[in-house]
DNA sequence: ACATGATCGTTACATATGAAATGAATGTCA
DNA sequence: TGACATTCATTTCATATGTAACGATCATGT
C-alpha cells in the first residue's frame, strides 16, 4: 500500500552525483586561476593542451579537450587578445591555424601547473590506493559503456 | 635535461576527467526526456525533488538540487507554463511559494522514472560491487575534502 | 582545369546564464 | 508601534552558449 514505489532519489542518482561533484571540483579548481590570471575553464584547457602539443589547429584542440569548436575558437581569440597565445596560418593548409603559446602564455602555464597539480594531489590524498584504482576503472568502464550509446557524443559536445 | 618536468596531462587530470564523464553522462541521460517531454536538466531536477517533498519553496529546491535560485525560479516558471507544476503562495509566509507537481507533472514523472532508473542501472551494470562501493566512498571523501575549502560552495552554485 | 563537395575557422542570432538590483513580506529590536 | 535589516522570488542586464549559416580553402573526380 506504500506509494513510494518507483520514487527516484536524486541524492543517490548517479548522473546527478557526478554532475554535482564535477561542478564542485571544477569550481574549486577554477578559483585557482580565474581571478589571478583572468582565465576561464575553457581557456585553461586550451592552454594545457597547447603546452603539450604545440602548433595545433582549432580542430585539434576541439578534438582533444572536450570543447566544441566555437568555444575553442572564442577561447583562442580571447587568449590571443590577452597575449597568451599566437595565431599563425598553417603553411601547408591555409584553412588551418598554427596556434602556439606565447612566452607570456608559457609563463602563465608554468605558474598554474603547480597550483593545479597541488589541488589535484590534495583531492587524491584523501583516497587510498584501492579507491584510486577503482576510480580509474570506473572512468574506463563508464566511457566504454557510453561509447555504445549513439546519443552520447564520443568525444565532446557536438562535432559539427 | 628533459623539459617534460611539470607538464600537466589534461587527460589524466582529475577535475577534467570528472567534468568530461559527468557531461557525457548528463548528456546521455537528458536525451531520454529532453525531446520526449521538452524538459531540461534543471527542470528534471525540480520535478524529481517535488516528487519526494511536496509543497516546497524555490529556496527549498535551490538548497536541495544544486541549482542557484534564479535557475530554480525560471525552471519552475517554465514548468508551470507547461502545466507540470502548480504555484501557490504559502499561507504562513507570503514570501514563500508552495510549489507542487500537477497531475500532469506526476504523469510525466512516472514516465521518466523508469527511463532514468534503467539508464542508471545500465551504467552501474558495468561496475562490480567493489567498484560501486569504492565510488561511493570517493564521492563521500571528495565532498568532505571540498567542504574544507571555503571556495567550494557547500551545496550549489552560490547561495544568495 | 573545373565543377562539386568537404573541411576549417568565424560570425549571426536566438537562448541560457548569473550577479546585482528590485519589490514584497517578514523579523528584529528599541 | 515603528524604523531597520533580512529573506524570498523575480527581473534586469551584461555575458556566455550553441546551432546554423557563412566565407575561405582544400580535396576529389571527371
Amino acid at each position: 500500500m506504500d506509494d513510494e514505489t518507483d520514487l527516484l532519489d536524486l541524492e543517490t542518482f548517479l548522473p546527478y552525483r557526478l554532475a554535482v561533484i564535477a561542478a564542485r571540483v571544477s569550481k574549486s579548481m577554477s578559483v585557482l586561476y580565474a581571478e589571478k590570471f583572468g582565465i576561464s575553464i575553457a581557456e585553461w584547457r586550451v592552454i594545457a593542451h597547447l603546452a603539450r602539443s604545440e602548433r595545433v589547429s582549432v580542430r585539434d584542440i576541439h578534438a582533444c579537450v572536450n570543447l566544441d569548436k566555437v568555444k575553442v575558437s572564442r577561447a583562442v581569440s580571447r587568449l590571443e587578445e590577452a597575449g597568451l597565445v599566437l595565431k599563425a596560418s598553417n603553411a601547408a593548409d591555409n584553412r588551418l591555424l598554427d596556434i602556439t603559446l606565447s612566452e607570456k602564455g608559457w609563463s602563465v602555464y608554468r605558474q598554474i601547473v603547480p597550483l593545479a597539480s597541488g589541488f589535484e594531489a590534495d583531492l587524491l590524498s584523501v583516497l587510498d590506493g584501492a579507491e584510486r584504482a577503482a576510480l580509474e576503472r570506473v572512468f574506463e568502464k563508464l566511457h566504454a559503456r557510453l561509447d555504445e550509446n549513439p546519443d552520447a557524443p564520443r568525444h565532446s559536445p557536438r562535432e559539427s
